[in-house]
DNA sequence: GTCTATAACGAGATAGAC
DNA sequence: GTCTATCTCGTTATAGAC
């Protein structure tokens, strides 16, 4: 799968499960959501996905492979660059748009999916938190970050920050402090002096 | 509204619902649901909450009441402990049973909710924002906590790592990392050496 | 206060025509 | 590949008996 291959129904409908599952969440939103925005009935949808639990695994399949993508494109950057980009496409990704994170919105609906679901889920999310590490590492390398900082914790802290703070930001109605604590974090990351 | 009360029907069905909303997410279960565990049909659940948008209503007031009647019984303490016990709090109520804070599982529905919930959320999350401040300005009164450090970024930093905390521990299967970033947290917080 | 009964709707899903 | 038609189920909500 690429995500820059010409869009059909079906990319189409991913996409717009994206933008959906962002908002609504994954209980918030049906085929019946997506076939009016698509302009096809629902019961099309199910040509291309056997069900609503098929959507979904092809939704974190989607996201696994654009983030792989993009992960790719800033491969040789350094460090800091990279989670500063990392943030830059969350903030105009989700946060400008009012959309929580995929990881975050399926958490919320964890208890109602599948088990086949449960673990993409996580397995995604080991995908981002192991990126993070792996740069995080880089950091320390390159003597941006202090080796006395533990990778694993300073990731975890990043990523949280940054589901947390998308969400937060949206019930305050404000992007504001979203800046200023993803700032506080990346100064707490890399040694600023 | 005292949580000490006996428990009534009412507040046997909010207790569920406030278990459930951590559990389900707020689309994720229904007065069928709560009728069931409760040994009622969900019919008669219509006696005392008019929709689901009210008990939606009545479980942010709940909340909001547990806190303040907690935050008067840690009032005399030090500024570390408070956030210890809130920590500790948080820990037992939800992190342990799985369970994702409410204001985490309400802002993933929270494109599904009337106005008015969108509201009582609002001001609920600022209630709990607004004793962090506080409970920070103190810290820094009591000098364990650096002057130059931001108490509104702070308070939102800690928020946020235990409101994503839980989801990320959740959907991991583990706990082991919530309790090592929250406790990094604290130590970026307060002041070590 | 709790019940039965029922309305009105939207969900996920399937069969089969075009 | 998309349609119509239909099924089954669960949801919120209401009326009125007990």
């Amino acid at each position: 799968m690429n995500t820059k291959s010409k869009p059909t129904t079906k990319t189409k409908a991913l996409s717009l499960a994206q933008k959906y599952l962002q908002t609504l969440g994954f209980s918030g939103f049906s085929f019946q959501t997506i076939a009016d925005h698509l302009g096809i009935k629902k019961a099309s949808l199910h040509y291309y996905f056997a069900s609503k639990d098929d959507m979904g695994i092809a939704l974190i399949d989607h996201y696994e492979v654009s983030h792989k993508e993009w992960a790719q494109r800033v491969k040789d950057l350094d460090s800091k660059t990279k989670l500063l980009k990392m943030v830059k496409g969350f903030r105009s990704l989700c946060h400008k748009n009012n959309m929580i994170c995929p990881v975050g919105a399926l958490s919320s609906d964890y208890n109602n999916v599948s088990k086949k679901m449960k673990v993409r889920l996580k397995e995604f999310h080991l995908v981002i938190r192991a990126w993070l590490v792996e740069t995080i590492d880089q950091g320390k390398k390159e003597k941006s970050i202090s080796h006395k900082k533990n990778s694993e914790v300073l990731a975890d802290l990043f990523m949280t920050a940054l589901q947390g703070g998308v969400q937060v930001a949206r019930v305050r109605g404000e992007q504001e402090t979203f800046e200023k604590m993803i700032q506080y974090v990346l100064e707490t990351i890399y040694d600023s002096k």
